[in-house]
DNA sequence: GTCGTTTTTGAAAGCGCAATCAGAAACGAT
DNA sequence: ATCGTTTCTGATTGCGCTTTCAAAAACGAC
């Protein structure tokens, strides 16, 4: 009997503590929708009753059941975002600003990395969904069918970064990687380059990486620029693949003047094997990346680069996720174009004078204003 | 009339689209039940029902309520983690092994950052488990108590990284830093250093940046070397901060010929001031970081450093978090103890001459093998 | 002070699923 | 063929919360 009674008394205090709303009703006298309004619509308590609400709730150390919640709001409360990759500095980078800026929201954020697979990135989406997430980041343009149908089909709110695309149906947020990697190879043949090797990122189910090398492509052709087959290679994005790459373009029987790579990690794997090969950068040949991330500011000599503004990017795409909210479905999307700018650092200069002899008819002279030199002491220069 | 019927039908059809359990069971003529069976238990089912079930699963396209899965089976096949920043090589690669080794159980990533800030931890953790995450990971050995408390008291497994601590009542997985520190200054004096400056993490709030200054200190006083309070700086784990703490230590009376570093982006700015003051490293001056993060292999001098496989470390928080959903709460906790590695590289070496004289006493002569260089094209050296 | 209005509050109805329980079907042995 | 066992299956309950809905309270004008 006695046992008995012990037994329930401390079911009873386990419970307690667990402490649904339901229980701090019982034992506060004030009622579980009350409880639950003070909650979530204050506003809709009058004060002295509020403030009684809020203190049983403090005192209790209440803390919701996000599912109990979710089932009966429809609404999760959570974000979810799918990257390629985390252990990269751009994404990671804008992951960072996203989850900051939902953050501000009350808003969590549910993570997943595809590792640059479509199909891997589906599974995900359905496993986001499972959860029922509010909003969606994702990377790119490039999904496989089935990952947009089922965020169409479900009605998710969800945003495309690192790409824009006016025409899409949902926002997305970006710029034109074509467009922006034609502006770099434009500037290294404007200082005088005629023979180019490329060092892209893997295009396979990258859009990213295809368009920026479809954009070197193109900026060569239109100058009448030839592109030997061998001289673009693509690469995973690692600074060991990029040294390989960059080796064998420096065995090609023209050795090309300047090097433009897919992204900043590949220039920078570039960079430091022309320098174990007791190459001049630039004086030798001049290599361009892509992203600006930190180190492409630091290293010697610092990387020519288009800058990235990852976290803004990530901030952009949360507070779109954020409005989609309140917003009807069918308003137009909220696409936002990011100007990127073009950064010249020291790994980019005029082609050394045997090379330059070889461009006949470049269009105008070279600029001939020095590569500013990575800064002093100094925030992140852009 | 017809208005409406066109409108019910419509939402009927809404309603199919949306699937839950009961609109499939009515329609396929298998109970709720069964279906539910057939998705989590499948071999309760027999194989004939089992298949039919499964079609009708898949031919509506079904994706499971999360949220009221989560309410009736008590778990949400998520887990949690807090690092202080996501945008930081070390925690990216970290969050990246935790992803990958959950992903394979089922789980998903809820993630956070705190800043470093252990107020935003503790709010971070209360936010993760209103969402009812399974379990949760947490770097470091400092948190508010509040922290703790939460976690302890709902029974929620969690495991915290980046440090060791035999006696915690919770799985840590990580070393000890103040040892691994000594380790490297350790080092230093072998090889003859005998002037040091310290750039160390800002230790508020951060035990692994604490702990680590510790181990240097305490390295330097067991064999009498003097460290001026000068000639110790705390920064943000920055490049420009670590190269503005750098000019500081250059333009200090008694110059150091070793400065150790509280990390590797400490490291790297230290490295990068130097060279653009035209201090020769290692010749002039020695560097050593922490971490082993990639760039520390690729630049040159490549950087002397511990090696922290941060992938792997999030694999085994991971598996600990995925084994404690079986265990008993009340199993001793199951501690890993993370062996790290000394990686020599260009950009230590034994001080200079002058310098050198300079030591007397020095325990044994210092190690005459060249560091090792970054190697040729080849997987990140270890 | 009374009646119509406008809050404010509490009771109750699900949200969609997993799990329990009891009934049905299959199986095996006699 | 019959009964006892075991395996499957379906109806039902409830997870903890939000949100109607209706009753109660407060308010205001006459």
């Amino acid at each position: 009997m006695l046992a008995a009674m012990a037994k329930s008394e401390s079911a009873s205090k386990r419970a307690a503590k667990a402490g649904t709303l339901e229980t701090l009703a019982a034992r506060s006298g004030i009622s579980a929708a009350t409880l639950s309004r003070a909650l979530n619509h204050p506003q809709q308590v009058r004060a002295p009753l509020r403030a009684r609400a809020e203190r049983v709730l403090r005192d209790a150390g209440y803390v919701a059941h996000g599912a109990a919640r979710s089932l009966a709001s429809k609404r999760s409360r959570t974000m979810g975002a799918i990257v390629p990759t985390i252990d990269s500095s751009l994404f990671a980078g804008i992951v960072e600003g996203l989850q900051q800026a939902i953050h501000v929201g009350g808003y969590q954020l549910l993570l997943a990395s595809s590792r640059y697979d479509l199909e891997q990135e589906s599974a995900d989406v359905r496993a986001l969904l499972e959860r029922g997430i509010d909003g969606l980041m994702l990377i790119g343009s490039l999904h496989a069918p089935e990952t947009l149908s089922m965020l169409l089909g479900r009605g998710v709110p969800f945003v495309t970064t690192c790409h824009h695309d006016a025409t899409a149906a949902w926002p997305t947020i970006g710029w034109d990687n074509e467009r922006e990697s034609e502006r770099i190879a434009d500037y290294l043949l404007d200082i005088g380059h005629r023979r180019f090797g490329i060092i892209a990122g893997i295009g396979a189910g990258n859009d990213r990486a295809a368009d920026r090398l479809t954009g070197f492509r193109r900026a060569l052709a239109e100058r009448n620029v030839r592109l030997p087959d061998a001289a673009v290679l693509e690469r995973a994005y690692s600074v060991p693949a990029a040294r390989q790459a960059m080796a064998v373009l420096l065995r090609l029987p023209q050795r090309p003047s300047a090097v433009l790579c897919g992204n900043d990690i590949l220039a920078y794997g570039a960079l430091q094997e022309c320098l174990w090969q007791e190459l001049r950068v630039p004086q030798d040949i001049s290599i361009s990346g892509f992203d600006n991330i930190e180190m492409a500011a630091h290293c010697r000599p610092g990387i020519t680069t288009v800058d990235v503004p990852a976290a803004e990017i990530g901030a952009i795409a949360g507070c779109t996720l954020m409005q989609a909210q309140q917003r009807e479905a069918s308003a137009p999307p909220a696409h936002t174009f990011v100007e990127l700018e073009l950064i010249v650092r020291g790994s980019t200069a005029p082609p050394p004078m045997a090379s330059l002899g070889a461009a006949k008819g470049g269009r105008g002279a070279a600029s001939s204003r020095r590569p500013a030199q990575a800064p002093s002491p100094a925030s992140r220069p852009r």
